[in-house]
RNA sequence: GGACCAUUGGUGUAGCGGCCUAACAUGCUUCCCUGUCACGGAAGAGACCGCGGGUUCGAAUCCCGCAUGGUCCGCCA
């Protein structure tokens, strides 16, 4: 058994050569006289000619099979493959393996479901398009070792067993065995070490970093994950950004063969709040939000306030379109976001009509159609609540509704951005004074910004960036606080007491009283860049093993009870479950 | 913690109170077929309709509970 090549290698060039080729047998056409069989293996896909089949033994799906022939030109290609030019006829063929009949058909276009393929994820592998997914994800990984270690950034590995931090998401614990009744945690993400390691001079160092959240699921979110984490000392924010442009630049074209325009789009945190109602835009499409309160406020309704925020979207050309039972799934949409509906605005001919038409002043229609320059057939959507938040993402979610709706998405297509100037700190809804921080305690906040500290911690912005694409966001990162004084500060405002500092973070920030480098980074998610890639929207598509929404594994049943012993070794009680 | 949707031969769906002795596609088995490439043609096997209660003369179908899976909100510094 000696493979002359990869069943996907074969070209017109290799026409006339005896080829010898393993791989599983993907489809038969057997034709009575005349036996053709798809070979597969991780290269792709070869069809084999038997011009005697009566000497072939009996191949069946998902057989592991050996081919020796001659490779020669169709006469007819098969354009849809890639070695569509060329067949091999079969001088032998020997069964290497049996294959049991499989659950379901392993091939692009499979009947299963997800739940399925899962629970058989080693056959749904075999399937080329999952099998494209994992060269893409580790291509990315290839692309960002060789272009770190070309800026002179050094690979550094990090601890998986950490100190818990009560911050951040929940931890994976793993308990100690030589010390009862403590516990390591998997790493959130290697944030502090990355730190440290400036600290100790390190200056430039990067890690494909798995990392650990033990937080409910998404359709783009798993409970572990890789970062493609960096972190650099001496380099300004525009420096760390045009560094990582020049990465993802090199990703999308190595992988897409897309050009990326350089320099990225920027765009502050409050503008994207604005236009789109997200902190991470999808800018394929316009839709953009705007404040409509001039145009219906007051009005006969009384259930808007002074001080609220009342901000629309207008969709042209969807008035009579809209249907009641689309208005109802859209306010059941706005509603998830803590908005109590929406309501709709609507001009046929010279009517204005909809649901709020009825609170308007003839003045005020006539200011919606001359001032505001509604046309006929638009529709407006708008809610109003005295959070703006709720107004900004409820409406948002409402833009991309209606872009998936009427599709404006053009596939294919990549928007790259980012967005910088993060607030600092968010307030505490309903607790005026109390503020948690918007990224992690150790960002900087903006040098202009620093007398705000004292006086309107609400409007302190930080050196904070996002890479957003196609409305995920991809990265993001922060220059850090390296002043010892400008820190205490900030846990202060977070309402941490020395006390509290010193517990949760004293053997971290103790390091930067040694003379700490200026110092900031980024991490990218390396699902979420892969995902984007592929053109996929669900993240367990790029990774070889998921996890399901229960964060359990479909196939090795991970996670199960332990043997009474293993939980002896570590002092565990269990309780009993209800 | 919460909301919504789904669960029917191996797989994916249809059926939504009696025409169901459960349909279609695909896969599988057998046979025919020398240029197929989602091959084609013929025949056949394969399901107590997720589990447990209830309503009804009658339940795959309606109601309640549970389980599993998915999508979302909260959560994810």
């Amino acid at each position: 058994m000696e493979r002359t090549m990869g069943n996907g290698e074969l070209r017109l060039t290799n026409v006339g050569e005896e080829v010898t080729l393993l791989g599983w047998v993907a489809n038969r056409r057997n034709l009575g006289g005349l036996l053709f069989i798809d070979l597969r293996d991780s290269t792709g896909i070869v069809q084999l000619t038997c011009l005697h089949p009566e000497q072939v033994p009996e191949v069946k799906s998902e057989y592991v099979i050996e081919a020796k022939g001659k490779v020669a030109k169709k006469e007819n290609p098969n354009k849809n493959l890639p070695t569509g030019e060329v067949e091999v006829i079969v001088d032998s063929i020997k069964v290497i393996n049996k294959a049991e009949l499989t659950p379901f058909i392993i091939a692009d276009q499979t009947d299963a479901l997800e739940d399925t393929r899962l629970q058989y994820r080693y056959l749904d592998l075999r399937r080329p398009c999952l099998l494209h997914n994992l060269k893409v994800r580790a291509k990315v990984c290839s692309i960002f070792r060789d272009y770190f270690d070309s800026k002179g950034f050094l690979e550094v590995e990090t601890p998986i067993l950490n100190l818990s931090s009560p911050e951040g998401a929940r931890d994976y614990l793993v308990p100690s065995r030589i010390k009862h009744g403590s516990f390591y945690a998997l790493p959130q993400s290697p944030q502090l070490w990355k730190q440290l390691l400036m600290v100790g001079g390190v200056e430039r160092y990067y890690q494909v970093a798995k990392c650990f959240r033990d937080e409910d699921l998404r359709a783009d979110r798993q409970p572990e994950f890789t970062q493609l984490d960096e972190e650099c000392s001496f380099l300004s924010q525009d420096q760390i950004l045009s560094l990582n442009e020049g990465f993802l630049a090199r990703v999308f074209k190595e992988i897409r063969g897309v050009d990326i325009k350089l320099p990225l789009r920027r765009i502050k945190y409050w503008d994207a709040m604005d236009f789109y109602g997200s902190d991470k835009p999808d800018t394929r499409y316009g839709l953009c939000l705007f404040d409509l309160k001039e145009y219906v406020y007051p009005s006969g309704f009384s259930g808007m306030g002074e001080g609220d925020y009342v901000r629309a979207i207008r969709v042209e050309g969807q008035g009579k379109a809209i249907s009641r039972k689309l208005l109802d799934e859209l306010n059941a949409e706005a509603r998830k976001f803590g908005l109590k509906g929406l309501f709709s605005l609507k001009r046929e001919g010279d009517e204005i009509s909809g649901s709020f038409a009825k609170f308007l002043s003839e003045e005020q229609k006539q200011a919606l159609k001359d001032k505001l320059g509604m046309k006929d057939d638009e529709l407006i959507l708008f809610a109003s609540s005295p959070y703006r938040r709720d107004v900004d993402f409820g409406l948002g979610a409402i833009r991309s509704w209606f872009a998936k709706h009427l599709g404006l998405i053009k596939p294919n297509t990549f928007d790259l951005l980012w967005v910088v100037d993060f607030p600092m700190f968010d307030p505490v809804e309903g607790e005026p004074g109390k503020y948690v921080a918007e990224h992690h305690p150790f960002t900087r906040p903006r040098d202009e910004d620093l007398p705000l500290l004292d006086s309107k911690p609400e409007e302190v912005l930080a050196y904070a960036y996002d890479i957003v694409i196609n409305g995920y966001e991809a990265g993001g990162g922060t220059l850090r606080i390296y002043d010892h004084d400008i820190q205490w500060k900030i846990f202060r405002l977070l309402g941490l007491t020395d006390e509290d500092v010193k517990n949760k973070f004293g053997w971290f920030i103790d390091a930067f009283r040694y003379g700490a480098p200026p110092h900031g980074g980024i991490a990218f998610g390396l699902e979420r860049l892969s995902m984007i890639l592929c053109g996929t929207d669900n993240i367990r598509d790029v990774i070889a093993f998921p996890k399901n929404l229960s964060a359990g594994d479909p196939l090795s049943h991970a996670p199960s009870p332990v043997d009474p012993d293993q939980l002896e070794a570590l002092a565990i009680e269990v309780k009993k479950g209800e």
